[in-house]
DNA sequence: TCGATGGCGTACCGTACGTTACGGTTCGGC
DNA sequence: GCCGAACCGTAACGTACGGTACGCCATCGA
């Protein structure tokens, strides 16, 4: 389990020249990949290395908190629950879906995950857990509100929200995540991933909407 | 696209110290992760830095090396297509699924996977594709025969069997592969795995089952 | 005006590791 | 028994990089 280890609120403290620096940490990442350096840091933002130590303590520091920093970016947009009916359901689904492949295929979320992968071997630090806490949990976290709501009100039915919650999210990402890791050339336009985040909600309601309607037959 | 890139038939001319060899570099690298030295390896097959060097090349001739052998390892057995009915169908495709998610599910695919994400960023070499070869896609091309040939028994309705397929690695995988790669504590019994491939194949069945029997109304 | 603080740039140190070199040993062929 | 090839073990080299020290400058409060 893993649950509630971090509740990540981070933005702690940081003032605009730290966080310039985590930018440039970031796009950094995303060019090289894992094995770019405190010098190539330090050069990128403009500062020195000592100020870099200083701050963040070392290279694992500066590494945690560039990742926390762009997941404290991530804000959450809350769904509104009220007027629930089953287009409006579907909606909330497929917009879920769509934002999750647009997350998943974007350079940031791929050289993060990369690194967070590769230091997860070596369990140094706590890279993927912050990942996905801020990935796979914080998703499962706002869709399972919606997917009570749409049970609640009779158009879904499922016994267990989070064995729901993995089927809508085995069907919405598929092998994307994981062929983009290994490097496979995978494009995915806004159109495609409309398309998927259509084709997987239709399969989800297909498994787990209700066979009555809201009020019974 | 990176399909029918390496057909692999690898194990060229390897001989039995060398597999040795290359066996040793693989429980290392399970056992370590990526910082896996050739020292390391070297002392653990009890051969020299030397031969290392003249057998693979470098330290990726030696990396790549390695996964090919593993991949080499995994032998496919063919399913027979004789006698298709419901059952066997359905039998198949757990057995699919269950061999699938105890794959992904080993320590060797983990620290294989982590190795080949890890490389993925630097695209040096063919890591990734050589894993992705070996894993997704093999699957894919094990799996897709079995689907043809419900869909041509009746059993199964669907336009294209990638997309079959792909729905179908989603339900069985679901968030576990990412999970493990990222570090996350996630025991899977084989117990878990057997309900784990009932309940995916079920799904499926239930998503691209033919409406009508195998002869129609 | 002036000391102090914070940060930039850079030179430097120590180490880990990839790679190479070399002496010693085993072994098959003549 | 002798030769060369293959291989083991290990020492040595070169480099890249994490981490540190230091000189210099800018800003700021007194």
């Amino acid at each position: 389990m893993l649950h509630a280890v971090t509740d990540i609120d981070t933005s702690e403290a940081l003032t605009e020249r730290q966080k310039d620096v985590l930018d440039a940490a970031l796009r950094l990442l995303v060019e090289e990949g894992d094995q770019l350096t405190m010098t190539a840091v330090a050069r990128r933002a403009s500062c020195s290395k000592e100020t870099l130590y200083k701050w963040f303590g070392d290279r694992d520091g500066l590494l945690t908190a560039t990742v926390q920093w762009q997941a404290s970016k991530v804000r959450v947009v809350p769904v509104d629950r009220k007027g629930l009916d089953l287009p409006s359901l579907t909606a909330s689904l497929e917009r879920f879906a769509s934002d999750w492949l647009k997350v998943i295929s974007s350079d940031t979320s791929i050289a993060l995950n990369r690194v967070a992968v590769g230091h997860a071997s070596s369990g140094k630090d706590d890279l993927g857990v912050i990942v996905l806490e801020n990935g796979r949990f914080a998703l499962a976290k706002r869709l399972k509100p919606v997917l009570e709501a749409g049970r609640q009100a009779g158009f879904l039915e499922f016994s267990d929200a989070e064995t729901a919650f993995r089927t809508f999210f085995g069907l919405v990402a598929r092998d994307v995540q994981i062929r983009l890791l290994l490097g496979d050339r995978l494009e995915l336009t806004d159109v495609a991933i409309g398309g998927d985040a259509v084709r997987a909600t239709q399969q989800f309601l297909a498994l787990f909407g209700a066979k009555t309607g809201p009020q019974g037959p």
